[in-house]
DNA sequence: TTTTAATTCAAACAAACGTTAGAATGTTCG
DNA sequence: CGAACATTCTAACGTTTGTTTGAATTAAAA
């Protein structure tokens, strides 16, 4: 065998892996799935596609092996293959991030202050959290607080802050975080909990980009 | 705007990024661009295809601002648009090795021992190295060794090897290195210097994947 | 001016992709 | 068992891709 064919089949074997990742939809996906195992069902809801959509897709991601599934029940349970799925979605984020000036407007126009952290105030900000000067507030859904989070974060999903506003106390200042940069839940909190006289900050990291970024997760 | 408008416009961004490296010869020529700055001419000739069609995946790479490139006289150069995509390349091609068993079972018919490196093991090369106990031999093209090398290594391009045995002492250990797992220069460089009574280690590591290891090179 | 390197444009073709709709499969539940 | 449900398979569509060829351009060098 020729050293180009050779060649050939190991660069294409990669760019199996490329093609997964090269439509907006199948990266909605992976970005779910990096909060933890749904179904199908609920992967097609969350992206507003037909189900059948979302099935291909899927079954597109099987392919590359970065997903994989299993029954349950009625349902189809899919979930990442590995952290490295999630790891390398954040690392193709960041590089997005970094050299399309297109994706730093979009996200200019969705957040007012794009607060990025850098490592050393991450680790700032989890002292802060263990000394319990600060709230670590988790408002995506309770199932996915339940397989990761935060360190010293307690849950309360965006859908429920407004009825359980008594948990919170006025004095110290709130750090609410949901799924990652493109997810308005944190967003929403934010808004909500200032309209009600709270200090919030905002969070722009996800469970994915916090361990990504070498941090500790705690496991449900 | 609506919400759902707003995240198609996010992923679809991203999704460039995807889309700029679903294709295997954009992938070989990002691996090459990460052993420094190279002409059209160069590049295509390396991946053994017309210029016009390395042009075009050029082409494409700079949509996704992956690349950029500059005239110098006659000829237009191109380099990577940052160190971030190199990791990015590293990344994609752990995945790969990580998940698809073809690209597994390809890479072991190519390298007979697989040798891969620990975090632990890089540190200890490099201690070894410094302390001079081995020889880090760069069987690149010395232009490539020139633009950044791993640090005490010598520059010895494959090419060059047979002719310059005499400046390479029996006793130490050498251990070759080239442009990474895909590479087959220090395949070949051990091979030629096993025959010749030395003894040969082979590293998987090129300089980007050296690099995303968090280890410190050296650049010229 | 002529050569060289690189890009552009156009045309062509097969292959692959995203999406939609309808039929088919396998599972649970009454 | 049969009905309801979740998911997948199949087929079809228009679109986009990767590649090759040939001719036309641009910029710099000899």
């Amino acid at each position: 065998m020729k050293k180009r064919e050779v060649k050939n089949l190991l660069y294409e074997q990669v760019a199996r892996i490329g093609k997964a990742v090269s439509s907006p939809k199948r990266l909605e996906l992976l970005e779910l799935l990096a909060q933890g195992e749904k179904t199908v069902e609920v992967l097609a809801t969350e992206l507003s596609i037909d189900v059948k959509l979302a099935s291909a897709h899927l079954k597109a991601l099987k392919a590359a092996r970065l997903v994989e599934h299993r029954r349950e029940g009625k349902y189809m349970v899919y979930r990442l293959s590995g952290e490295d799925v999630a790891q390398l979605w954040v690392t193709l984020r960041l590089v997005a991030e970094e050299h399309l000036v297109e994706l730093q407007l979009a996200l200019q126009k969705m957040v007012a202050a794009p607060e990025q952290l850098t490592q050393a105030s991450r680790k700032e900000l989890l002292a802060q959290a263990k000394r319990g000067e600060i709230i670590m507030l988790d408002v995506r859904p309770e199932e996915e607080y339940a397989v990761a989070h935060l360190p010293y974060a307690r849950s309360m999903p965006l859908s429920e802050i407004e009825r359980r506003l008594a948990e919170l106390p006025k004095g110290r200042e709130i750090v609410a975080y949901c799924r990652g940069p493109f997810c308005l839940f944190s967003e929403e909190a934010q808004q909500l909990l200032k309209r009600k006289g709270y200090r919030v900050r905002k969070l722009l990291d996800g469970v994915a980009e916090w361990q990504a970024a070498g941090m500790p997760l705690e496991r449900g």
